[in-house]
DNA sequence: ACGAGGTCCTGCGAGC
DNA sequence: TGCTCGCAGGACCTCG
């Protein structure tokens, strides 16, 4: 599910009906997605505590508790947070990963399919470090065109990998890297350093554009994400490369490549509106 | 310092 | 229908 605008869609959702609320009855049922805290320790510093704040950071859900302790969840792929009503049904038990009671007859629960998300409890030192290696928020209100300069400098990566490094900028994955680099008709292998002043304006704003335009959408649902009512995004609807190789540019009518040689991920472009152009070799 | 590729998992859709 | 195969929104690692 998760890149910024799935995780800000879920996180506007369910801070309200988490909010204030005192975790009881805590449960993990898988271990091996704990990051350097024991189950005990987890559960322990869940147990009876409040949650003070919901927030996102990047593409992370971070619960702060009273004590001023952070659980940071990482939902990679499928990952989410959702709140049932207790008791929770078979399907809803199915991929339950971290539980918990929170009152009202309500239980706030870590799902994962796939279960390649991870769990981490940081103190305020950790939580410091943990996102000062992280790049600046693209919607931010400091992110400025500036910014976002400096951030790709020093590197002849792709720019499509350069823009979803999250040390480089926080919360671009590969749907809206695509996107991104399609509005501004960028190729996505193009070297990083070899991009003008006046493409990478193009892409400060194309970026900003497509996360607030899949914001305003709730999100992209391809399969299993839901936001926190359980509902799809709908931004799926206005993608105009992403999972569209083989169909038509919806500028120029081309036939939309598709590759999986920029790291491995799905690439979709148009050769028409995003050429290659006149680069030294890599 | 970089890129390439493997790894962690489960589910689903395509294709035979 | 039933099977196998490849692929999937992420991020980590090792290797060369």
């Amino acid at each position: 599910m998760p890149e910024l605008p799935e995780v800000e869609s879920l996180v506007r959702e369910i801070a309200p009906k988490l909010t204030g609320r005192t975790l009881r009855r805590p449960r993990l049922h898988k271990t091996d997605v704990l990051r350097r805290v024991s189950p005990r320790r987890l559960l322990q510093a869940l147990r009876g505590n409040r949650i003070a704040e919901v927030s996102r950071r990047a593409k992370h859900f971070v619960l702060r508790l009273e004590t001023g302790e952070r659980v940071v969840v990482q939902p990679r792929m499928t990952g989410s947070l959702v709140v049932y009503r207790a008791p929770l049904r078979p399907d809803q038990r199915r991929y339950a990963v971290l539980q918990a009671s929170i009152g009202n007859g309500e239980t706030m629960v870590y799902r994962d399919i796939r279960r390649l998300g991870t769990i981490e409890l940081l103190d305020e030192a950790q939580w410091h470090a943990y996102t000062a290696r992280i790049g600046p928020e693209p919607l931010g209100e400091d992110f400025d065109l500036r910014c976002f300069s400096a951030r790709l400098d020093g590197t002849t990566q792709a720019i499509k990998k350069a823009i979803m490094d999250q040390r480089r900028i926080a919360g671009v994955g590969n749907i809206y890297a695509n996107e991104a680099l399609f509005r501004a008709r960028i190729h996505p292998a193009r070297r990083t350093d070899t991009l003008s002043a006046r493409e990478r304006g193009r892409l400060y704003r194309a970026i900003r554009s497509v996360l607030t335009a899949a914001l305003r959408a709730h999100g992209t649902t391809i399969r299993d994400y839901r936001t926190g009512t359980g509902a799809p995004g709908s931004y799926q609807h206005q993608l105009h490369v992403y999972g569209r190789a083989g169909s038509p540019c919806s500028h120029c009518g081309a036939r939309l490549s598709g590759t999986h040689s920029i790291d491995g991920r799905a690439t979709t472009f148009c050769r028409r509106c995003q050429p290659r152009g006149r680069q030294a070799r890599p």
